[in-house]
DNA sequence: CGCCAGGCAGTAC
DNA sequence: GTACTGCATGGC
Protein backbone atom coordinates (compact mmCIF):
# COMPACT_ATOMS: atom_id res chain seq x y z
CA UNK A 1 0.00 0.00 0.00
CA UNK A 2 1.41 3.31 -0.81
CA UNK A 3 2.17 5.94 1.56
CA UNK A 4 1.97 9.87 1.27
CA UNK A 5 3.54 11.81 3.60
CA UNK A 6 1.41 14.94 4.28
CA UNK A 7 2.83 18.52 4.99
CA UNK A 8 3.28 20.78 6.55
CA UNK A 9 2.99 19.26 10.02
CA UNK A 10 3.90 20.96 13.49
CA UNK A 11 7.63 19.57 15.05
CA UNK A 12 7.53 15.93 15.84
CA UNK A 13 3.68 15.37 14.60
CA UNK A 14 3.09 13.29 11.68
CA UNK A 15 0.19 13.17 8.83
CA UNK A 16 0.05 10.18 6.06
CA UNK A 17 -2.17 9.11 3.84
CA UNK A 18 -1.98 5.25 3.69
CA UNK A 19 -5.17 4.21 0.68
CA UNK A 20 -8.14 5.50 1.93
CA UNK A 21 -6.71 5.87 5.49
CA UNK A 22 -5.24 9.22 7.09
CA UNK A 23 -3.04 8.37 9.74
CA UNK A 24 -1.93 11.54 12.67
CA UNK A 25 0.82 10.41 14.64
CA UNK A 26 2.46 12.43 17.98
CA UNK A 27 5.53 12.70 19.98
CA UNK A 28 6.70 9.44 21.86
CA UNK A 29 4.28 6.80 20.81
CA UNK A 30 1.39 9.40 21.90
CA UNK A 31 -1.35 9.86 19.40
CA UNK A 32 -0.99 13.76 18.52
CA UNK A 33 -4.58 14.57 20.21
CA UNK A 34 -7.68 13.06 22.26
CA UNK A 35 -10.74 12.30 19.98
CA UNK A 36 -12.99 11.83 22.98
CA UNK A 37 -11.73 15.20 24.94
CA UNK A 38 -11.29 17.04 21.84
CA UNK A 39 -15.05 15.77 20.88
CA UNK A 40 -17.07 15.78 23.82
CA UNK A 41 -15.36 19.02 25.80
CA UNK A 42 -18.41 20.87 25.16
CA UNK A 43 -17.46 22.68 22.08
CA UNK A 44 -19.04 20.77 19.35
CA UNK A 45 -22.43 18.60 18.99
CA UNK A 46 -22.39 16.45 16.30
CA UNK A 47 -20.17 13.66 17.51
CA UNK A 48 -20.67 10.29 18.62
CA UNK A 49 -19.20 6.73 19.26
CA UNK A 50 -21.08 3.78 17.36
CA UNK A 51 -20.78 0.40 19.16
CA UNK A 52 -16.80 -0.39 17.62
CA UNK A 53 -15.23 3.20 19.22
CA UNK A 54 -15.15 4.47 15.53
CA UNK A 55 -16.32 7.88 16.35
CA UNK A 56 -18.70 9.70 13.50
CA UNK A 57 -18.86 12.64 12.13
CA UNK A 58 -19.43 15.33 9.77
CA UNK A 59 -16.29 17.73 8.71
CA UNK A 60 -18.13 20.02 5.75
CA UNK A 61 -19.57 17.46 3.19
CA UNK A 62 -17.49 14.65 4.44
CA UNK A 63 -18.67 11.78 6.53
CA UNK A 64 -16.32 11.06 8.87
CA UNK A 65 -14.83 7.57 10.98
CA UNK A 66 -11.75 7.79 13.28
CA UNK A 67 -10.75 6.21 16.48
CA UNK A 68 -7.59 5.92 18.38
CA UNK A 69 -5.00 2.83 17.59
CA UNK A 70 -2.69 2.69 19.20
CA UNK A 71 -0.25 6.13 18.65
CA UNK A 72 -2.40 6.80 15.90
CA UNK A 73 -5.47 8.95 15.11
CA UNK A 74 -6.97 7.18 12.15
CA UNK A 75 -10.02 8.46 9.68
CA UNK A 76 -10.65 5.76 7.74
CA UNK A 77 -12.78 5.39 4.26
CA UNK A 78 -11.69 8.65 3.02
CA UNK A 79 -12.13 9.61 -0.65
CA UNK A 80 -8.97 11.54 -2.56
CA UNK A 81 -8.69 15.23 -1.15
CA UNK A 82 -10.37 14.77 2.17
CA UNK A 83 -7.71 15.06 4.38
CA UNK A 84 -7.22 18.63 3.82
CA UNK A 85 -10.69 19.63 5.56
CA UNK A 86 -10.05 17.64 8.13
CA UNK A 87 -6.18 18.45 9.34
CA UNK A 88 -7.68 22.26 9.10
CA UNK A 89 -10.72 21.11 10.98
CA UNK A 90 -8.31 19.62 14.04
CA UNK A 91 -6.55 22.52 13.74
CA UNK A 92 -3.08 20.53 12.61
CA UNK A 93 -1.07 23.23 12.33
CA UNK A 94 -0.62 24.98 15.62
CA UNK A 95 1.99 23.63 18.02
CA UNK A 96 -0.32 22.54 20.94
CA UNK A 97 2.93 21.81 22.97
CA UNK A 98 3.99 24.95 23.32
CA UNK A 99 0.03 25.99 24.09
CA UNK A 100 0.14 23.34 27.23
CA UNK A 101 3.46 24.53 28.00
CA UNK A 102 2.27 28.44 28.41
CA UNK A 103 -0.79 27.19 30.06
CA UNK A 104 0.85 25.40 32.81
CA UNK A 105 2.37 28.27 34.19
CA UNK A 106 -0.41 28.71 36.33
CA UNK A 107 -1.10 26.00 38.87
CA UNK A 108 -4.57 25.22 38.31
CA UNK A 109 -4.51 25.31 34.99
CA UNK A 110 -1.65 23.12 35.02
CA UNK A 111 -4.65 20.73 36.52
CA UNK A 112 -6.52 21.04 34.23
CA UNK A 113 -4.16 20.26 31.11
CA UNK A 114 -3.46 17.26 33.05
CA UNK A 115 -6.50 16.22 33.45
CA UNK A 116 -7.17 15.91 29.62
CA UNK A 117 -3.90 17.46 27.84
CA UNK A 118 -5.28 16.15 24.47
CA UNK A 119 -7.68 18.74 23.62
CA UNK A 120 -7.81 20.59 20.85
CA UNK A 121 -9.78 23.35 19.45
CA UNK A 122 -11.90 22.79 16.41
CA UNK A 123 -11.66 25.21 13.91
CA UNK A 124 -15.45 25.06 13.07
CA UNK A 125 -17.48 26.02 10.25
CA UNK A 126 -18.84 29.80 11.18
CA UNK A 127 -22.67 29.18 10.85
CA UNK A 128 -22.55 25.87 11.99
CA UNK A 129 -21.04 27.01 15.17
CA UNK A 130 -23.06 30.15 15.44
CA UNK A 131 -26.19 27.87 15.07
CA UNK A 132 -25.45 25.38 17.54
CA UNK A 133 -24.87 27.89 20.16
CA UNK A 134 -28.03 29.64 19.66
CA UNK A 135 -29.46 25.91 20.10
CA UNK A 136 -27.05 25.52 23.52
CA UNK A 137 -28.72 28.42 25.50
CA UNK A 138 -30.41 27.47 28.55
CA UNK A 139 -30.13 23.94 27.78
CA UNK A 140 -27.75 20.90 28.71
CA UNK A 141 -25.10 18.85 26.15
CA UNK A 142 -27.18 15.83 25.63
CA UNK A 143 -30.42 17.41 24.62
CA UNK A 144 -28.32 20.17 22.57
CA UNK A 145 -26.73 17.16 20.75
CA UNK A 146 -30.23 15.44 20.27
CA UNK A 147 -31.37 19.10 18.78
CA UNK A 148 -28.34 20.09 16.39
CA UNK A 149 -28.68 16.09 14.98
CA UNK A 150 -32.77 16.60 14.11
CA UNK A 151 -31.83 19.80 12.75
CA UNK A 152 -29.25 18.54 10.68
CA UNK A 153 -31.62 15.19 9.72
CA UNK A 154 -34.15 17.42 8.92
CA UNK A 155 -32.28 20.18 6.31
CA UNK A 156 -29.22 18.47 5.75
CA UNK A 157 -27.83 16.73 2.88
CA UNK A 158 -27.55 13.09 3.63
CA UNK A 159 -23.81 11.13 3.72
CA UNK A 160 -22.89 7.42 3.56
CA UNK A 161 -20.11 5.81 4.27
CA UNK A 162 -18.38 3.05 3.11
CA UNK A 163 -17.05 1.26 6.70
CA UNK A 164 -20.72 1.64 7.90
CA UNK A 165 -23.30 0.69 5.57
CA UNK A 166 -26.84 1.36 6.89
CA UNK A 167 -25.77 4.72 8.75
CA UNK A 168 -26.66 8.02 7.17
CA UNK A 169 -25.21 10.96 8.97
CA UNK A 170 -26.32 14.51 7.64
CA UNK A 171 -24.51 17.94 6.81
CA UNK A 172 -25.22 20.77 8.86
CA UNK A 173 -28.27 22.96 6.87
CA UNK A 174 -26.79 25.91 5.06
CA UNK A 175 -28.34 28.87 6.05
CA UNK A 176 -29.82 29.53 3.04
CA UNK A 177 -31.80 26.37 3.21
CA UNK A 178 -32.77 27.07 7.07
CA UNK A 179 -34.15 30.24 5.97
CA UNK A 180 -36.30 28.70 3.23
CA UNK A 181 -37.65 27.23 6.27
CA UNK A 182 -40.83 28.00 8.66
CA UNK A 183 -41.76 27.60 12.37
CA UNK A 184 -43.93 25.37 11.76
CA UNK A 185 -41.63 23.12 9.59
CA UNK A 186 -38.95 23.20 12.49
CA UNK A 187 -41.43 21.92 15.17
CA UNK A 188 -40.15 18.42 15.19
CA UNK A 189 -36.49 19.20 16.30
CA UNK A 190 -38.33 20.09 19.32
CA UNK A 191 -36.26 23.18 19.82
CA UNK A 192 -38.61 25.06 21.62
CA UNK A 193 -38.05 28.94 21.93
CA UNK A 194 -34.90 28.45 20.13
CA UNK A 195 -36.43 27.79 16.74
CA UNK A 196 -37.34 31.45 16.24
CA UNK A 197 -34.09 32.61 16.97
CA UNK A 198 -31.88 30.34 14.18
CA UNK A 199 -34.30 31.29 11.86
CA UNK A 200 -33.47 34.98 12.53
CA UNK A 201 -30.12 34.13 12.43
CA UNK A 202 -30.14 32.47 9.01
CA UNK A 203 -32.25 34.99 7.36
CA UNK A 204 -29.96 37.29 8.44
CA UNK A 205 -26.75 35.36 7.14
CA UNK A 206 -28.29 33.71 3.88
CA UNK A 207 -29.63 37.55 2.76
CA UNK A 208 -25.74 38.88 3.36
CA UNK A 209 -27.17 41.20 5.74
CA UNK A 210 -24.63 39.51 7.91
CA UNK A 211 -21.31 38.12 6.71
CA UNK A 212 -19.23 35.54 9.11
CA UNK A 213 -16.08 35.93 7.73
CA UNK A 214 -15.94 39.95 7.89
CA UNK A 215 -17.57 39.73 11.16
CA UNK A 216 -14.40 37.42 11.94
CA UNK A 217 -12.23 40.09 10.93
CA UNK A 218 -13.34 42.88 12.67
CA UNK A 219 -12.16 44.59 15.91
CA UNK A 220 -13.74 42.25 18.98
CA UNK A 221 -15.87 44.51 20.25
CA UNK A 222 -17.33 45.15 16.87
CA UNK A 223 -17.51 41.72 16.07
CA UNK A 224 -19.36 41.08 19.22
CA UNK A 225 -21.95 43.72 18.22
CA UNK A 226 -22.51 42.86 14.96
CA UNK A 227 -23.67 39.02 15.93
CA UNK A 228 -25.66 40.51 19.47
CA UNK A 229 -28.05 42.07 16.66
CA UNK A 230 -29.12 38.63 15.69
CA UNK A 231 -32.47 37.84 18.15
CA UNK A 232 -31.55 35.32 20.74
CA UNK A 233 -27.73 36.07 20.23
CA UNK A 234 -25.88 37.93 23.48
CA UNK A 235 -23.15 37.77 24.49
CA UNK A 236 -22.28 34.29 25.64
CA UNK A 237 -23.48 32.88 22.39
CA UNK A 238 -21.86 35.40 20.54
CA UNK A 239 -18.45 34.90 22.50
CA UNK A 240 -18.85 31.11 21.20
CA UNK A 241 -19.61 31.58 18.19
CA UNK A 242 -16.37 33.90 17.70
CA UNK A 243 -14.22 31.54 19.75
CA UNK A 244 -15.26 28.17 18.08
CA UNK A 245 -16.49 28.98 14.68
CA UNK A 246 -14.13 32.49 13.71
CA UNK A 247 -11.30 31.48 15.23
CA UNK A 248 -10.92 34.05 17.89
CA UNK A 249 -8.86 32.43 20.56
CA UNK A 250 -8.40 36.25 22.79
CA UNK A 251 -12.70 34.91 23.75
CA UNK A 252 -13.92 33.33 27.18
CA UNK A 253 -17.07 32.69 26.64
CA UNK A 254 -18.23 33.43 30.39
CA UNK A 255 -21.20 31.83 31.89
CA UNK A 256 -21.68 32.44 35.73
CA UNK A 257 -19.33 29.76 37.12
CA UNK A 258 -17.00 30.19 34.18
CA UNK A 259 -16.61 34.09 35.80
CA UNK A 260 -16.41 32.46 38.72
CA UNK A 261 -13.84 30.19 38.15
CA UNK A 262 -11.54 32.87 36.65
CA UNK A 263 -12.23 35.85 39.26
CA UNK A 264 -10.59 32.83 41.42
CA UNK A 265 -7.56 32.24 39.33
CA UNK A 266 -6.95 35.77 37.69
CA UNK A 267 -7.98 38.13 40.09
CA UNK A 268 -6.23 40.91 38.39
CA UNK A 269 -6.94 40.07 35.20
CA UNK A 270 -5.61 37.35 32.88
CA UNK A 271 -1.79 37.51 32.82
CA UNK A 272 -0.12 39.14 29.78
CA UNK A 273 1.90 35.78 28.76
CA UNK A 274 -1.07 33.70 27.95
CA UNK A 275 -2.51 36.52 25.97
CA UNK A 276 -3.79 35.09 22.58
CA UNK A 277 -4.84 31.56 24.49
CA UNK A 278 -7.73 32.71 26.94
CA UNK A 279 -10.40 30.79 24.72
CA UNK A 280 -8.15 27.58 25.14
CA UNK A 281 -7.53 28.25 28.78
CA UNK A 282 -10.86 28.18 29.22
CA UNK A 283 -11.73 25.07 27.19
CA UNK A 284 -9.45 23.23 29.48
CA UNK A 285 -11.13 24.56 32.54
CA UNK A 286 -14.58 23.89 31.35
CA UNK A 287 -14.13 20.37 30.20
CA UNK A 288 -11.98 20.11 33.39
CA UNK A 289 -15.08 21.46 36.29
CA UNK A 290 -17.34 19.66 34.07
CA UNK A 291 -15.94 16.16 34.70
CA UNK A 292 -14.32 16.81 38.42
CA UNK A 293 -16.86 18.80 40.13
CA UNK A 294 -15.49 21.24 42.87
CA UNK A 295 -12.19 20.42 41.33
CA UNK A 296 -11.83 24.16 40.92
CA UNK A 297 -11.64 24.56 45.25
CA UNK A 298 -10.26 20.88 46.10
CA UNK A 299 -6.68 20.01 46.47
CA UNK A 300 -7.26 16.42 46.42
CA UNK A 301 -8.70 16.39 43.24
CA UNK A 302 -5.88 17.96 42.11
CA UNK A 303 -3.88 15.43 43.21
CA UNK A 304 -6.56 12.43 41.92
CA UNK A 305 -6.47 14.25 38.13
CA UNK A 306 -2.05 14.23 38.48
CA UNK A 307 -0.84 17.05 39.97
CA UNK A 308 1.75 17.42 37.60
CA UNK A 309 1.70 17.66 33.27
CA UNK A 310 2.93 16.36 30.87
CA UNK A 311 3.91 18.89 28.22
C1' DC B 1 -43.99 17.92 42.04
C1' DG B 2 -39.58 20.95 41.75
C1' DC B 3 -35.10 21.95 39.88
C1' DC B 4 -31.73 22.40 36.43
C1' DA B 5 -29.62 23.07 31.83
C1' DG B 6 -22.62 26.43 28.48
C1' DG B 7 -28.94 32.55 28.07
C1' DC B 8 -31.64 35.90 26.34
C1' DA B 9 -35.62 39.26 25.75
C1' DG B 10 -38.81 42.05 27.94
C1' DT B 11 -39.99 44.84 31.63
C1' DA B 12 -39.67 47.54 35.86
C1' DC B 13 -37.26 50.40 38.79
C1' DG C 1 -27.21 50.85 34.96
C1' DT C 2 -29.24 46.40 37.90
C1' DA C 3 -33.05 42.97 39.06
C1' DC C 4 -36.46 40.07 38.03
C1' DT C 5 -39.33 36.80 35.12
C1' DG C 6 -40.96 33.98 31.25
C1' DC C 7 -39.50 31.05 27.89
C1' DA C 8 -40.00 25.21 25.54
C1' DT C 9 -38.29 21.05 26.51
C1' DG C 10 -36.61 17.01 28.75
C1' DG C 11 -33.94 14.56 32.37
C1' DC C 12 -33.68 13.55 37.07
Amino acid sequence: MSTELLLPSPAGLTARRQGDRLLLTGEEGEPPFSLEGTLQCGQCFGWWQDGEGWWQGVVGNTFCRAREEGDAVVFAGLRPGEEGAILSYFDWDRDYRAARELLCRNPVLRRAVAFAPGIRLLRQDPWEALCSFILSQNNNIPRIQKIVRALTALLGQPLAHPDAPGTVLHTFPTAERLARCTLEELAPIRAGFRAKYILDAARQVATGRLDLDAVAALPLEEARAALCQIRGVGPKVADCALLYGLGRWEVVPMDVWMKRAMAQLFPKGFPRYLRGYEGLAQQFLFHYCRLCPGALKSRAAGRAAGGTAPV
